[in-house]
RNA sequence: GCACCCGUAGCUCAGCUGGAUAGAGCGCUGCCCUCCGAAGGCAGAGGUCAGAGGUUCGAAUCCUCUCGGGUGCGCCA
C-alpha cells in the first residue's frame, strides 16, 4: 500500500477523469487545516477555469463519486470549493501497522533510479577547513545517504582541491624554509623517505605565507607558477612532495569528515584526472573545438539566446598551463570512462554557477557528457552577523576544527549539568554521547536551512540545545527507546494499533508523510524537506506522549495500542535520522 | 554595466505545481514534574509577507517597475 495521499490522488484522478476533466487536477494532500480535515483536493477551482464552470458544482461531483470509498469516513465540499476529507481510522490504523513493519518505515523507492556521481568539490589540501566546508560535507552527505536508501546507486568523491598554483606556492615556500631536503634536487629521481617531510600545521602556515608574498612580488609568484609547470611535467621530487601534502592533508581531514559522520568512496582530487589532460588537449584541438585567443585556447560556450556574457571554459592559458577548467573536463572524461553515469552532480558554493555552467557546456561541445546531465547544487553562503561570510571576532576564518571542538565542549557541559545521565554510565560512554550531541547540533543547524539561501551563522543557535535542534530531536528519540525498554522489562508488549484520538491520528498523518518528504527531498535535492518531516514527527510524538498514559495506562489493549504506535515512530524516526547523519545514542 | 539569488513576527528561518484565519524555533507572559526522561508539554501576545502597479474568483507565491542586501562576470581554484 502506498502512503495516502499518493493512493486518494489516484482515486480523486480518476474521478476527475470521469466526468471529462484532466485527471492532474485531483491531486490531494494534507489539509492546511487539521482541526477540519485530514487531507483537501483543490482542483475542483483549477478545473472549474478552464472548463468554466462552477468550483462548488465540480466537487459536489466529484466527492459523489468518491464518496463510497471506504477510506474515506467524511467528506464534505467547503468555501470555493475545497474538499475537506477524513481517512477512516481503519484505514490510519492499517496504514500505521505498515509503517511500523516495512523495512524503509513508509518510505517508498524512487521510480527511477539511476547511478550518479557525487562530487564534494572543495576541501583543499594544505587548507583547513573552515565552517563554509560544513555545508557541502552535511548536504553532500545527507542527499548521498538519502539517495542510496531511495534506491540510487552513488558514487561520492571528496574531490580534493589538490592541483594549480597553490601546490607551486606549497613547493616553493617549503623549499625557502629547508632547501637541503632531497625533494629539491632536480638530478634525485627517489626514491624519496616515506615519511612526510612536513606536518599538516606546516601545511597551513606555509600556503597563506606564500600566499601574501606572491600577492606583491610578481617573480615570488612566477617561481610558483614554474614550480607547478615542472609538476605538471613530471618531476619526480615534486610528485611526491605532492603526494606527501595530500596524505597529510587527508589525515587532518578525515578527523573533520569524521566527527560530522561524513564519508566518500574515492578521495580523488584535481590531480587525478591531470594525466588524460595532454591528449584531452590535443583531441579537442584536433577536432576545431578549441580556437586560440591573446595566446590561450579557449572553448566558446556562448550561445543564442545567452542574456549575459558566457566567458568561454579555458583549456590552456597563455603561459601553456592548463587551469582548473582543464582539470574539471578531464575529470567529466575520466568518471565518463571508469563508472559510466547516468549523472554527474556538484554539490559546490553557489558562487560556482557560472564556473560549473560554463564547464558543463564545454562537456557538451567535446562530447563527453550532455549538458543536462551535469547538474550543480549550489549552496549559499554562511554569513555573519553583517551579511557577509562569515568571520572570527578576530577577522578570520573560523575553522572547522574549532567550531567541532566548541560543539563538543558545550555538549560535554550539558551532559553533566545537574546529574542527567545515569551513574552507571562510564566515561568513554559520555564522550561517545556528547560526541553524538554535538554531531546533531551542527547537522542539524545546517541542514535545516534551505539549501539555496545563505543564511546568518550564529554560534549560540549552533550551539544550542533546545528548541528546533539535533539534540532535541536525539531526546526524543531516545525517550521513546528508553519507554519501550522499560514496558518491555515490565513484560508489556505492543499490539494492534488503534486510532483512539487526535493526538494518535497526527502522529499517524505524520508518519505518512515520510514517502513524500524523501522524494521531493530526492527530486528537488532539498534535505530541509527531510528536516521538516522529521520534526514534525517529533513534535506530534511529543505532544502525543504528553498527552496519554503509554507504558502507564491501566487498560490493556490501549496500552499495547500506543505502544504498538511508539515502535512505529522509533522506527521511521532512527531510519530518519540516519539519513540526516545523525546517530542516537541508547540512552543521554 | 550585465546576469543570478534574496527581502515573511523583535531575532533565525519554513511556507509544496497560486487557494481557506501566513507557520516553526529562539526571546517574551502565564501554566504543567508525589504520574512513562522538563534537552519536554500546554496556552498567550507578536506579521502593511520591502514598496508600487498588474494577471486572477483568489497572490507571500506568477508578471513589470522601484528600493534595499548578497553573489558572479578568461589566463587563482
Amino acid at each position: 500500500m502506498g502512503h495516502l495521499s499518493a493512493e486518494l490522488s489516484a482515486v480523486f484522478q480518476a474521478a476527475f477523469e470521469a466526468i471529462g476533466l484532466d485527471r492532474t487536477f485531483g491531486s490531494v494532500r494534507r489539509s492546511d487545516k487539521p482541526e477540519m480535515a485530514d487531507f483537501q483536493c483543490n482542483g475542483a477551482m483549477a478545473a472549474a477555469k478552464s472548463a468554466k464552470r462552477n468550483p462548488r458544482e465540480i466537487a459536489s461531483e466529484i466527492v459523489a463519486r468518491v464518496a463510497d470509498e471506504p477510506m474515506i469516513s467524511a467528506i464534505e465540499v467547503a468555501g470555493p470549493g475545497f474538499i475537506n476529507l477524513r481517512i477512516a481510522d481503519a484505514k490510519l490504523s492499517a496504514r500505521v501497522e505498515d509503517i511500523r513493519a516495512e523495512d524503509m518505515a513508509g518510505a517508498e523507492p524512487a521510480p527511477d533510479p539511476i547511478k550518479l556521481i557525487l562530487d564534494f568539490g572543495g576541501a583543499n589540501v594544505a587548507k583547513p577547513m573552515h565552517v563554509g566546508h560544513l555545508r557541502t560535507a552535511v548536504i553532500g552527505d545527507t542527499l548521498q545517504r538519502l539517495f542510496r536508501f531511495l534506491g540510487d546507486t552513488v558514487i561520492s568523491d571528496v574531490h580534493l582541491g589538490d592541483w594549480g598554483l597553490q601546490m607551486g606556492h606549497l613547493i616553493t615556500e617549503l623549499q625557502d624554509e629547508q632547501p637541503d631536503l632531497p625533494y629539491f634536487d632536480i638530478k634525485n629521481t627517489g626514491p624519496f623517505p616515506a615519511e612526510a617531510p612536513v606536518s599538516i600545521e606546516d601545511l597551513s602556515r606555509l600556503y597563506p605565507q606564500a600566499s601574501a608574498k606572491a600577492k606583491g612580488d610578481p617573480d615570488r609568484n612566477m617561481r610558483s607558477q614554474k614550480a607547478v609547470a615542472e609538476l605538471q611535467a613530471g618531476r619526480p621530487g615534486y610528485r611526491a612532495l605532492l603526494d606527501h601534502f595530500v596524505a597529510v592533508s587527508i589525515d587532518e581531514l578525515k578527523i573533520d569528515y569524521g566527527f560530522l559522520g561524513v564519508s566518500f568512496d574515492l578521495w580523488k582530487g584535481e590531480k587525478d584526472a591531470e594525466p588524460l589532460i595532454p591528449d584531452m588537449v590535443a583531441d579537442i584541438k584536433a577536432r576545431g573545438l578549441a580556437i586560440e585567443d591573446a595566446g590561450a585556447w579557449i572553448i566558446p560556450v556562448e550561445r543564442e539566446g545567452d542574456t549575459k556574457t558566457f566567458p568561454p571554459l579555458m583549456l590552456v592559458n597563455s603561459r601553456g598551463a592548463s587551469m582548473y577548467h582543464t582539470s574539471d573536463l578531464a575529470t567529466i572524461l575520466d568518471r565518463v570512462r571508469t563508472y559510466g553515469p547516468d549523472r554527474m552532480v556538484y554539490v559546490v558554493d553557489q558562487r560556482q554557477a557560472l564556473h560549473f555552467e560554463q564547464v558543463f557546456r564545454a562537456s557538451e561541445i567535446v562530447g563527453y557528457m550532455a549538458e543536462e546531465k551535469l547538474e550543480h547544487i549550489g549552496f549559499g553562503t554562511v554569513n555573519g552577523p553583517d551579511g557577509k561570510p562569515f568571520k572570527t571576532r578576530e577577522g578570520g576564518t573560523l575553522r572547522l576544527g574549532d567550531l567541532t571542538d566548541m560543539a563538543l565542549e558545550a555538549a560535554t557541559r550539558k551532559i553533566e549539568e545537574g546529574g542527567r545521565l545515569a551513574d552507571d554510565i562510564g566515561q568513554d560512554e559520555r564522550a561517545r554521547i556528547a560526541e553524538l550531541v554535538a554531531r546533531a547540533a551542527l547537522r542539524f543547524a545546517d541542514l535545516q536551512n534551505t539549501r539555496t539561501t545563505n543564511y546568518v551563522f550564529n554560534l549560540d543557535t549552533f550551539m544550542s540545545f533546545e528548541g528546533k535542534t539535533g539534540p532535541y530531536l536525539l531526546y526524543q528519540a531516545v525517550r521513546i527507546k528508553s519507554l519501550l525498554r522499560k514496558a518491555a522489562a515490565e513484560g508489556n508488549v505492543a499490539g494492534v494499533i488503534r486510532i483512539d484520538s487526535d493526538k494518535e491520528r497526527a502522529v499517524v498523518l505524520a508518519l505518512d508523510g515520510f514517502a513524500n518528504a524523501l522524494l521531493q527531498a530526492r527530486d528537488k535535492r532539498m534535505p530541509h524537506l527531510m528536516c521538516e518531516h522529521v520534526y514534525g514527527l517529533a513534535q506530534a510524538f511529543a505532544a502525543f506522549y504528553g498527552a496519554h498514559p503509554i507504558a502507564s495506562e491501566p487498560d490493556d489493549e490501549t496500552r499495547a495500542s500506543r505502544l504498538g504506535l511508539c515502535e512505529a515512530v522509533a522506527h521511521q524516526l532512527y531510519i530518519g535520522l540516519d539519513l540526516l547523519g545523525i546517530e542516537a545514542p541508547d540512552r543521554m
